[in-house]
DNA sequence: GAAGCGTATTCCTTGCGGAGAATACGGTTG
DNA sequence: CAACCGTATTCTCCGCAAGGAATACGCTTC
């Protein structure tokens, strides 16, 4: 059953995050361990464990990873990731998640318009 | 997060069968192996994880046990029963159980009135 | 109270997933 | 090409969950 690799890839607190996060749009890794506040080793080895199952790809532009969820989600996918976002409103957890998220945001933009990054500068949000 | 826990339960084919039967009603141990034609050790151990994570709830009616979900379920649990009841229209394995469910559903009329029993009678449905 | 039924709980083996540390990889910059 | 950055992959340890076999439990019946 497909249904249970999905709940598989739920029943995980730092995936949860990751999924939920990534509704609002295309992130880097980078990102992700500011957002979330995990090690990089972490964030690195849940987004593999989602990619391999399928609940997200990746494409990656110079040195950085940006992970998205997939354009064309299956009607399960689609249902549970409704539920994820359902269930999330109201938990402060998800809520400093996105918080965190829209204080990066601006230093990003180009990961959302897709386009190559210009400066090197500093990919972490500050 | 409670919502880990839930998709803990959901992320096994014998428990998501379970659940998705205990939508329709009450039922009591000895049916659910006629309707997913699984072990009675498997059945009982699935039930047990539910239980004590309280996704279901049991009741002792002489030799029988009769599982339930909770009357009152969290929001996070309402919200992913739905999406799992929605999830398994159209698919083979859940539309047999329920099928298998209806034919056995005359001989535990009492199961749903809650009415202790009163043949002896086999509980298996046949 | 002994036998029978339905159900729960052990005991064991097996496999998978989580975490962290260290390291390897690919790409960019000078 | 050397140094550096962001990311991925090992490796090892540990805990938990799944499965089956055997057994224990609670209740009813005779």
């Amino acid at each position: 059953m497909e249904l249970v690799k999905i709940y598989e890839c739920l029943c995980d607190p730092t995936r949860l995050r990751l999924l939920h996060v990534l509704a609002q749009g295309p992130v880097c890794v980078c990102h992700f361990q500011a957002v979330l506040g995990e090690p990089q080793v972490k964030i690195s080895k849940h987004l593999a464990y989602l990619r391999a199952r399928g609940l997200v790809g990746s494409e990656r532009q110079g040195n950085w990873v940006i992970y998205a969820l997939p354009a064309k989600p299956s009607r399960e996918l689609q249902a549970n990731l409704a539920c994820l976002q359902d269930c999330a409103r109201g938990n402060p957890v998800f809520k400093r998640d996105l918080a965190r998220l829209k204080q990066i945001e601006p230093s990003c933009a180009w990961v959302r318009a897709g386009e190559p990054q210009k400066a090197p500068g500093q990919c972490r949000g500050g």
